[in-house]
RNA sequence: GCCGAGAUGGUGGAAUUGGCAGACACGCAGGUCUUAGGAGCCUGUGCCUAAUAAGCGUGCGGGUUCAAGUCCCGCUCUCGGCACCA
């Protein structure tokens, strides 16, 4: 029966460009984008469903222009998994939106006169063409712009509600201010000393009274919830534990050694090391610590020599090398005294001691500390040995270990009372000894400091706050929100914050006494705004609330988003920030789970020529040009082929290439086998599901079922799409090879059933669908499918019908490949055994020799140990 | 300096659990079709070699094992992050 379906058919697939079977990626991607757009139904995430919830989320451009590579690559890869679960049948969040505040709007509106406003919504308008133009599968019915009053309107409530629980206040500190910017700048828009967006331009300390969030009120919480998750790349869970920079320590008081008659002053130090405290040998303090302010008031030497300690300091910092710059110290004249041995030792400035860790002062123990021994010996400081090796071996004992001696595994010698005892059980005891004296006690410094929100910038959420004269700092009241920020502006770089220039703006009303009351003119940092974003695309049009917490709680669960997608290079910052904002939300009650994200994912760059794509090295490829060049399909696909998606990525016109081709191949294989009749196409589906089937008809299908089984495997599992795109294409190259036996079949047992080709055709165009959606959509319009591909169920993986049922068995003779044997799938032990010494080439190589050992791994190989 | 990731053909990469190294793709070479081919299809392609023989081969040096890209010890280099954190 099969032999004459098959014999009957002659075609040769070589002349298929001939009878007009083209793949036209213009064609048939303009033609779905547009359909996608018209019926906007087909991506929304349903408000009530059986069916499971599945959250997917990539992280939100910024909209500077244009989209680049990274971000196709970013979003092609959430797509994918976005379509394959709405087919594994969720119901599917996948939302899309614009961090729309920020520096660089404000920028172009001084450079091109275009209002900052105008300027962002145009680059909003052509992104999202963009991104309908690569047909990701977006709920725009949720789309955040968070540059709109609907938006910051709850940035400005959720500040209001900070301030009420004590979370954000108001303090003078030292910022990082760009003179050609005029703005302060957060830590991270610093690069190497110099403003992000003027590379030759240093950024200056300047005292400021700012805006904090108290994130460091969760700097306990945020550390220890990373060991729950268990979805998040270990490389981000070390980044941030090392950016919360736990310790733990001693604060022990110095008192001043001053002559009768002064006041009494002190000293706090920090330590890790309280256990080395009789090793002291001198108090170091930062060039600006307060203190040493004081000490310089009236010795003009000193205060040139602390000025040249911290010129020392900031120039380091500009190099962002701080570790390299030479120890350099002075001696104040003052003395301290060692509350535990009641020893007076001398104060030092150094510039080695940072004001913003810690007290800002050490105690130095040049014996046991690698930075103090160097500056010791430099100043020829006293070195004094108090922690000896503990070893029980005496013959190793050394008197003197070479210094410093830095290891926590040792014994207190020279320290008193404290004496004898080793180094891990004195520091408990030496904190509790300070703490009952009153000169100190433990405590856990962390290296996060508070979230400084106040920037002197206009393009931001107004910080919705009033200084009243009788009052002073009064919030707004709730109901005035949103504070809106004035349309028409003139922008310059000159005069702060260039909302204290707009008198509308600035006049106001105290709500408390209804006195003149001044309004803040700082906004807040844009990482507020990228904060809590993932919660409003839950309830996007609440005028009411943030979001409704009954419908965020359906879609946050108790484990927050399903799985987030984004680079790595916002694994620290916004990462943390978020993780913060959802901790006060639970805590203000809005929503039950403690972290943002359950699953993390973050891919890798996109780079051409070894190098991160840049303007100055000139290697920039752009998304419109590869969607004009191979179409959005190819691009996308090609995005996922390349390499493994946490890897860098380096591009390749040519690999786009490839990809089309291989789409050019599916194409023509479904349009040579689509032009079946409803009865053809209804055998074809039963002939698949048939066990009876010729041997090379069964290879088809059992290609088939592997093929399922390693795509399902990957979006399940490790996320190698790569290898799944691979798979799929070994699958087409199978069926091209099949078809050419139909084609020439010379002899009838050496053919595939035509009906069976024309079957698995359905299956391939769901495999690709999360790959290529526009191409699979139109093959799938093609075959005849009425219902949308997105809703069509995943095809089932069948482990019967993948299984092989004979595999090649490679035969070791030492270990070494010699030859291959067939045998059926489930060959015993002693079946591989006997058809390997029989080979005929292991057998001349075993002739005269001894065999020693026969290991026999059924289903993998067989080796033969000779001697 | 510390932490993390990596190093496999001419190139991107595969080998998921210690079991045929190089899947898939690019490039290259040859063939086919063709007026033509820069389209399509077929074949070949780690190195060495006349060879489908033997040998060599996963950054380097050792080791464990019947068997190592994979495990252990010691290095080198590249990339990323942090960096005088007391």
């Amino acid at each position: 029966m099969q032999e004459e379906n098959s014999t009957t058919v002659h075609r040769d697939p070589s002349r298929d460009h001939d009878t007009e079977i083209r793949y036209d990626a213009q064609r048939i991607e303009t033609k779905w984008s547009a359909r996608w757009q018209e019926d906007a139904s087909l991506y929304s995430a349903e408000p009530n469903s059986t069916k499971p919830k599945y959250y997917v989320l990539e992280m939100l451009p910024y909209p500077s222009g244009a989209l680049h590579m990274g971000h196709v690559r970013n979003y092609a890869i959430g797509d994918a998994l976005a379509r394959y679960m709405w087919m594994n049948g969720y119901n599917v969040l996948h939302p899309m939106g614009w961090d729309s505040f920020g520096l660089p709007a404000e920028n172009a509106a001084i450079s091109n006169n275009t209002p900052p406003r105008e300027w962002t919504l145009r680059n909003i308008a052509n992104m999202k063409a963009q991104m309908n133009r690569l047909g990701f599968a977006y709920d725009w019915s949720r789309e955040v712009t968070t540059c709109l009053p609907e938006y910051y309107r709850w940035n400005q409530w959720f500040f209001l509600k900070l301030y009420e629980r004590g979370l954000a206040y108001r303090k003078k500190s030292k910022v990082n201010w760009c003179p050609k910017c005029a703005t302060v700048l957060a830590n991270e828009q610093v690069v190497a000393g110099c403003c992000w967006r003027h590379e030759d331009t240093l950024v200056d300390q300047r005292e400021l009274e700012q805006w904090f969030l108290r994130t460091t009120q969760y700097a306990d919480e945020l550390l220890r919830d990373l060991d729950k998750l268990d979805g998040w790349p270990e490389k981000v869970k070390i980044m941030q534990r090392n950016w919360i920079g736990r310790s733990e320590g001693t604060l022990v008081d110095f008192k001043l050694d001053v002559p009768a008659g002064f006041p009494p002053s002190m000293i706090t130090v920090f330590t890790t090391r309280v256990d080395t405290i009789y090793g002291a040998t001198s108090i170091q303090l930062a060039p600006e610590h307060p203190m040493v302010a004081d000490f310089a008031a009236h010795n003009d030497l000193l205060r040139s020599e602390v000025e040249q300690l911290i010129a020392e300091q900031r120039k380091a910092r500009e190099v962002g090398d701080i570790g390299a710059i030479e120890k350099h110290g002075v001696n104040t004249g003052r003395f301290a005294i060692n509350p535990y041995s009641s020893e007076k030792i001398p104060i030092w400035v150094a510039n080695y001691i940072l004001m913003d860790y810690g007290t800002g002062a050490i105690m130095s123990v040049p014996a046991h500390d690698e930075r103090d021994y160097e500056f010791a010996r430099k100043y020829r400081l006293e070195i004094r040995l108090v922690i000896l090796p503990q070893t029980t071996d005496l013959e190793e004992t050394v008197a003197e270990p070479p210094l410093p001696f830095t290891t926590l595994d040792g014994l207190l010698v020279n320290s008193g009372r404290f004496s004898g005892l080793s180094c891990a059980e004195a520091i408990p005891k030496m904190s509790a000894h300070a703490e009952k004296e009153g000169f100190g006690k433990a405590t856990v410094t962390y290296r996060l400091k508070d979230w400084g929100v106040s920037r002197q910038r206009y393009w931001g959420t107004p910080i919705p706050m009033l200084y009243c004269e009788n009052d002073g700092i009064v919030p707004v009241p709730e109901k005035e929100l949103p504070v809106l920020l004035p349309d028409k502006i003139d922008i310059t770089l000159t005069g702060g914050s260039p909302l204290s220039r707009v008198p509308e703006f600035v006049n106001a009303v105290c709500p408390k006494c209804g006195g003149s009351a001044r309004r803040e003119t700082d906004t807040m940092d844009t990482f507020v705004d990228s904060s809590w974003y993932f919660y409003r695309y839950t309830d996007a049009h609440n005028d009411n609330a943030p979001f409704d917490s009954k419908i965020g709680a359906y879609w946050f669960g108790d484990r927050g988003i399903d799985q987030y997608i984004g680079g790595v290079e916002h694994a620290i910052l916004h990462l943390i920030y978020s993780r913060f904002w959802t901790k006060f939300m639970r805590d203000m009650g809005l929503v039950k789970n403690a972290e943002p994200v359950e699953r993390l994912f973050t891919q890798g760059m996109v780079i051409k020529d070894g190098a991160k794509m840049s303007k100055s090295l000139g290697n920039v490829v752009s998304p419109d040009e590869m969607i004009a060049r191979y179409g959005a399909d190819s691009a996308r696909m090609y995005s996922l082929f390349a390499a493994p998606p946490d890897r860098d990525l380096d591009w390749q016109d040519k690999g786009v290439e490839g990809v089309q081709r291989f789409l050019s191949r599916v194409y023509r294989y479904v349009g040579r086998h689509a032009q079946k009749s409803p009865v053809e196409a209804q055998l074809a589906v039963s002939a698949l599901q048939t066990e009876a089937l010729s041997p090379e008809a069964r290879q088809i299908q059992r290609k088939l079922h592997q093929t399922i089984k390693r795509v399902s495997d990957d979006f399940q599992g490790r996320w190698h799409f790569n290898t799944c795109v691979a798979a799929i294409m070994e699958l087409v190259n199978e069926l091209y090879a099949a078809e050419e036996n139909v084609a020439r079949a010379s002899s009838p047992p050496k053919a595939v059933p035509e009906t069976l080709l024309a079957a698995v055709q359905r299956d391939l165009v769901l495999l690709i669908a999360p790959f290529a959606p526009y191409l699979a959509h139109e093959l799938w319009e093609m075959l005849g499918e009425k219902g949308s591909l997105l809703r069509a169920p995943w095809p089932k993986y069948d482990p019967a019908l993948a299984k092989e049922e004979e595999i090649e068995i490679p035969v070791q003779v030492n270990g070494k490949l010699r030859s291959l044997i067939v045998v059926p799938a489930d060959a015993s032990e002693e079946t591989i055994r006997e058809r390997a010494l029989s080979d005929e080439k292991i057998k001349s190589l075993i002739a005269g020799k001894q065999i020693v050992k026969i290991i026999v791994v059924p289903g993998k190989l067989i080796n033969i140990v000779l001697r």
